[in-house]
RNA sequence: GGGCCUAUAGCUCAGUCGGUUAGAGCGCUUCCCUGAUAAGGAAGAGGUCCCGCGUUCGAGUCGCGGUAGGCCCA
């Protein structure tokens, strides 16, 4: 059909593929190759497939498609493995809202085990619907042989890497700031915070203003919203780069009275910046005694604002109770108390000194660790505090802030111990209003706490990481040293335990009595049972390393020599892995290495290609990257494509409450799937842009590139089926004589073959470089090449049944099926299969194109088949023969007819108007020559009765007048002419230059030299008489005849005439071969003109009789040239021979 | 606040090593053509290449500083 249903004809092409096991034998038809070598490898980045598949999901689906059938076509063995991510936060929220419970004491209650089943259940609740997805997008991915990262063999290669990391001291146990709920005791994710909108709400506080005195005197500044941290303080944080003031405050000003007549008033210390907004406490005029640079301050050191830490014996010996529970080993603290440097230090707000807690601030533990000061956690699960500190014990912070103020303004509490002039003083109380996380479970405000964790210590191979990263080719380039690149060099370590259920577990056991110390780590399921006498086991008696089974291996800890009944205890610790270990753990586990596979792991790591979107920068790509560097020094991928973020239709991000973007399910439906891919393979978005997903971009992709490719092999297959009376034709592929040569082709035939070719050669440049939306540029620029050039001049050789014109459009459409069928998979299969009638496009080979120097090599080395790799590019596509003067030609040719067809449009003179003759006049008799096979096109491209073809060399610059202009090549004068080229180039194109007896070029007073300059001949005027002329814009003119005579007239009339009909014909709604009878009434001055042509107005218009009147002119129709009347023939007419027909009229 | 990216015609985007007069597709206007095509052809309108400074004989392109937007981080 000419409007074909492309969704159904895609359902039927799916349907064979299933039936088929084609996807299957695509993979096996190729050979590996020896220890892989001829295999492409591809991972495949896990989605986490808690939720329906939207168009970010689909289009890295493509891309996960587009390549491997590219490389399998290349003759490439691909496997392509669907991977599941199924641990980690999201699945166990889900579990949670399906449970209807909202916090980790009720799973405590309900048992991990319920609880993980769950899980369990969660994550692969979606997988069918998935899988079904990926099948309607014509993605061929192997879902039988996939991988899940809860698998036990997954899971154990997972605690191996760990184990490898742990042995090469490249994990350890520290502390990590995190969102923390006291209300249900867990700490929050960074993604939970970002979950709803209504997590940060507003919320009072009270806000201090907090003098600290340095042993030099002057009071520090520091402003906190949290009071309740004070307690923790360990140092002050000042920008280095930031003005601070030395204050004294202004007589009468509120801190100057708050001292006993007759003593100093304290000086104080805040930034320059800051010093306005504290005019109230200081006085409007405070005196500045002295401006400094925060980098001269640190160092210094002062009295802390509490004494809880402030006795370095009592401090070690009361934190010890709280290290040893966390198993860090003692250190002292020798830098607290100190000023230290913070480049997070703003003067937006407060005074520009910032308090530091390092247990309760992302930004304090980073400060205070590049100091070497540890954190020191006084708060327990619950938000009370700890006995660190005595005076506040057992009070939730939030209640403790009033206590703590109340004692820092009255020296009260445990500042009574604390010689006064060694206490804080309080500048500022008051309360601000501020925006606030909270838990979005319980709603209770939340505090950040330090955690205890385990990290990768990434900063130790960092700059290896970077180093690796080199090796990989990054599309687009700049994500290499950009986004990734940057990421890398400022890579912090990396905490990978969460204190959850739903993971694979740390595989950390610890001695239950800090007397015995003892840490086990165990990289294998037979390590573990060595040790615990059985593999962890589930329910079902099947190996588990899941929780709660692994927990409850534990035994009696081998250090502690007590008898068996006291001894302590050897337990698992509880956190669970990171999920994005899972997922940078892929290459290697979802093969089960180093327990199995290792051979084919050592051959297939790093992978060939990962596709994801440019966030995974810090996702996926990371993780890889890490693993792969702390594990293997080696990256993990040679190339990746990272592309950019799908919008929707109004240039947000797509949100499922807008309803910003088109549903999926329905442009599938309506479009089709091919569609989908071509819109997103050919935009953008590939290329690291962002990509706004419309209806109408996906139907101008239909429009412009689906629908003329089906067309053009509709209109092969319609007119190749009917001949020969019906018998159809069945074409034959191009073949090239024993010279190489396609003899018995026109020029026409051998332009479009010399094309394909060069089309071949282009996309497989382009798609080696991924560069898919260039291949995609490519290959709809050909489409319109053999649609709107090609068959639209050739069709009457079609319809006179030219046999090699139809095995050329065969050949052709053949090739291009191939090409494009990465792309456009479904629609290529169905037009490949018409065409050739085997079974699939994408079992076949890919079209290579060196066979001029695989036919030179392979005739002086016979052998060289035998010895060489499967699939090296021999004589693969003898058809494609290359024509690089051929091209070029016909670029001639379009110039021309284009050009021709300005002058008639400058001239008024429609192109139903036929004209005598063109001239084409060309730079010499080579160029003419090799122009003149075209000669007919233009003709009747153009509607003329000749085409001429001239060279300058003949009389014609003397008939037409030629002038003779002077361009310059800036880039070769350039650098010989310096300033004087602008000269140059102004005086060439103001036509102030000359020529010399000897050649030599002048140009605004200055002597060219060969090769800066060009000189090319045009026509100097437009023509004379009826002569219009042009320029051509490679050089060369063409001159058109406009001179009219009663021939041409007539014959032009006929056409209008024609034309009048047809649209008439249109206008009554017949079928194109439909016969009819017309009655045509033309005025008096056209009746001889009518008369001429009347066999042709009625082939054309397929009239089995025509009559003819003389009518009076004013009854001819505005915008007509006749009066017309027409009916459908009878039946019997109808069916009649229509030459027959027409040639009754003729009498 | 930091890092990265982007900014070129009404829209979506190309623009190579810095080289003379900056392109394509779509859209728009007018005209033409039309028995495969939901098409095709021609002409036209439409540009402060985000702004400024600099380097250079010459800057859309290189450098610096801004502005706006996106992504990520904080």
């Amino acid at each position: 059909m000419a409007s074909p249903s492309i969704p159904a004809i895609e359902r039927a092409v799916l349907a064979s593929w299933e039936a088929g096991d084609t996807f299957r034998r695509s993979v096996a038809n190729r050979d590996a190759g020896e220890n892989g070598s001829n295999e492409f490898v591809f991972y495949d980045g896990p989605p986490f497939a808690n939720g329906l598949p939207h168009y970010g999901h689909l289009l890295t689906g493509y891309v996960k498609d587009v390549v491997p059938r590219y490389q399998t076509m290349r003759g490439k063995h691909v496997e392509r493995r669907f991977g599941w991510d199924t641990h980690g936060l999201p699945a166990e929220l889900e579990a949670e809202r399906i449970l209807g419970i909202t916090d980790k004491s009720q799973i405590e209650a309900m048992g991990i085990e319920a609880f993980n089943a769950a899980c369990r259940e969660s994550v692969l609740r979606y997988t069918k619907e998935w899988q079904d997805y990926v099948t309607r997008q014509a993605r061929w991915v192997d879902f039988e042989n996939d991988y899940k990262t809860l698998d036990p063999t997954f899971m154990e290669s997972v605690i191996w890497a760990f184990k490898q990391l742990y042995d090469k001291g490249l994990a350890y146990e520290g502390f990590r700031v995190l969102p923390y709920c006291w209300r249900d005791e867990t700490p929050l994710s960074n993604h939970e915070l970002r979950m709803d909108d209504d997590v940060y709400q507003m919320r009072q506080d009270p806000a201090l203003t907090v003098g600290l005195r340095l042993l030099s005197g002057e009071y520090l500044l520091i402003w906190t919203t949290t009071p309740w941290t004070l307690p923790s303080h360990q140092a002050v944080a000042v920008n280095p780069d930031v003005a601070y003031v030395v204050v004294e405050p202004a007589q009468g000003s509120p801190l100057a009275a708050s001292v006993p007549d007759g003593e100093a008033p304290p000086r104080v210390i805040l930034a320059e910046a800051r010093l306005a907004a504290y005019a109230r406490e200081l006085g409007e005029d405070a005196r500045v005694v002295e401006t400094i640079q925060g980098s001269d301050l640190v160092g210094a050191h002062y009295h802390p604002p509490f004494p809880f830490f402030a006795d370095e014996a009592a401090y070690a010996e009361r934190d010890q109770a709280a290290r040893d529970a966390l198993g860090v080993a003692p250190e002292d603290n020798p830098h607290a108390f100190g000023v230290i440097a913070g480049d997070f230090v703003t003067t937006e707000d407060g005074t520009g000194l910032v308090h530091m807690a390092p247990a309760f601030g992302e930004d304090d533990m980073a400060a205070c660790d590049a100091v070497g000061i540890t954190p020191v956690v006084t708060v327990d699960s619950g938000g009370r505090f700890t006995a660190l500190v005595p005076d506040y014990e057992g009070v939730q912070v939030f209640d403790a802030n009033a206590a703590i103020i109340a004692d820092l303004k009255a020296g009260s509490g445990p500042l009574a111990a604390v010689p006064a002039d060694a206490r804080p003083i309080v500048l500022r109380h008051e309360t601000y209003d501020h925006s606030y996380p909270h838990c979005w479970r319980c709603r209770n405000p939340l505090i950040y706490k330090a955690v205890s964790s385990w990290f990768v210590r990434v900063t130790q191979f960092r700059d290896r990481m970077v180093e690796l990263n080199q090796e990989i080719a990054w599309t687009p380039e700049h994500i290499r040293d950009g986004q990734f690149g940057k990421w890398l060099a400022g890579a912090r370590d990396w905490s990978i335990s969460r204190n959850r259920y739903w993971g694979t577990p740390i595989p950390v056991w610890v001695s239950d009595d800090p007397a015995y110390p003892r840490i086990d780590v165990y990289g294998s399921l037979e390590e573990l049972a060595r040790d615990f006498g059985d593999v962890p086991r589930n329910d079902l008696g099947q190996p588990d390393l899941h929780r709660p089974w692994v927990d409850q291996l534990t035994r009696p800890n081998p250090d502690d020599p007590r008898p068996d009944d006291q001894r302590s205890t050897m337990r698992r610790i509880p956190d669970v892995l990171d999920v994005w270990f899972d997922s940078g753990s892929m290459p290697f586990a979802q093969v089960h290495y180093p327990f199995e596979n290792a051979d084919w792991f050592e051959h297939h790591y790093p992978g060939d290609f990962i596709v994801e979107y440019i966030g995974q920068t810090r996702g996926w790509f990371y993780t890889l990257h890490v693993l792969a560097t702390a594990l293997f020094d080696r990256p993990a991928f040679r190339s990746a494509i990272s592309h950019g973020i799908v919008l929707g239709s109004d240039g947000r991000k797509m949100s499922k409450s807008l309803r910003n973007y088109p549903d999926v399910t329905e442009v599938l439906d309506r479009d089709g799937s091919d569609a989908m891919r071509w819109f997103l393979m050919a935009s953008p978005i590939l290329r690291g842009g962002n990509l706004v997903v419309t209806e109408e971009g996906i139907r101008a992709e239909v429009r412009g590139v689906l629908l003329p490719l089906w067309n053009a092999w509709y209109f092969f297959a319609l007119y190749a089926n009917t001949m020969h009376d019906g018998e159809g034709y069945r074409a034959q592929r191009v073949s090239p004589d024993a010279d190489g040569r396609l003899a018995g082709y026109t020029e026409m035939d051998r332009y479009l073959l010399a094309r394909t070719h060069d089309l071949a050669r282009d996309v497989t440049r382009a798609a080696d470089a991924y560069d898919i939306a260039g291949a995609c540029q490519l290959i709809r620029e050909h489409i319109d090449l053999l649609t709107n050039w090609y068959v639209r001049t050739q069709r009457q050789r079609f319809w006179d049944e030219d046999t090699t014109a139809y095995d050329t459009l065969w050949t052709a459409l053949e090739a291009l099926t191939r090409i494009m069928a990465p792309f456009a998979p479904l629609l290529t299969e169905e037009i490949w299969r018409g065409l050739t009638g085997e079974e699939s496009v994408h079992l076949t080979d890919w079209p290579v194109t060196v066979r001029t120097e695989a036919r030179a090599e392979s005739a002086s080395h016979e052998d060289a088949f035998t010895s060489r790799p499967a699939r090296t590019l021999y004589d693969v596509e003898p058809a494609l023969v290359p024509d690089p003067d051929l091209v070029a030609a016909m670029d001639r040719v379009r110039e021309v007819v284009s050009t021709a067809h300005a002058l008639r449009k400058a001239a008024k003179v429609r192109v139903r108007q036929p004209l005598r003759s063109l001239a084409v006049v060309l730079a010499d008799e080579a160029e003419a020559a090799a122009f003149e096979p075209f000669a007919p096109i233009v003709a009747s491209e153009v509607n003329l009765k000749e085409v001429r073809l001239e060279d300058l060399g003949s009389d014609a610059a003397a008939r037409y007048g030629v002038v003779t202009r002077l361009t310059v090549n800036a880039r070769a004068a350039g650098p010989r002419l310096g300033k004087q080229v602008q000269q140059v180039i102004r005086a060439a194109r103001e036509g102030d230059w000359a020529q010399d007896a000897d050649g030599t070029v002048t140009a605004g007073g200055v002597a060219l030299v060969e090769g800066e300059y060009e000189l090319v001949t045009q026509a100097a005027g437009t023509g004379e008489g009826e002569l219009a002329v042009a320029v051509l814009p490679g050089g060369g003119f063409v001159v058109l005849d406009l001179a009219l005579d009663a021939e041409l007239r007539a014959e032009g009339y006929a056409r209008d005439v024609v034309r009048q009909v047809q649209d008439a014909r249109k206008a009554a709604d017949l079928h194109v071969t439909d016969r009819i009878v017309l009655r045509l009434g033309v005025a008096e001055h056209h009746r001889a003109a009518a008369q001429a042509h009347r066999a042709f107005i009625a082939k054309e218009t397929l009239a089995v009789a025509l009559e003819l009147d003389v009518v009076p002119e004013v009854d001819v129709p505005k915008g007509g040239v006749a009066v017309v009347e027409l009916a459908r023939a009878e039946a019997d007419a109808e069916t009649g021979d229509a030459e027959r027909a027409t040639a009754e009229v003729t009498e």
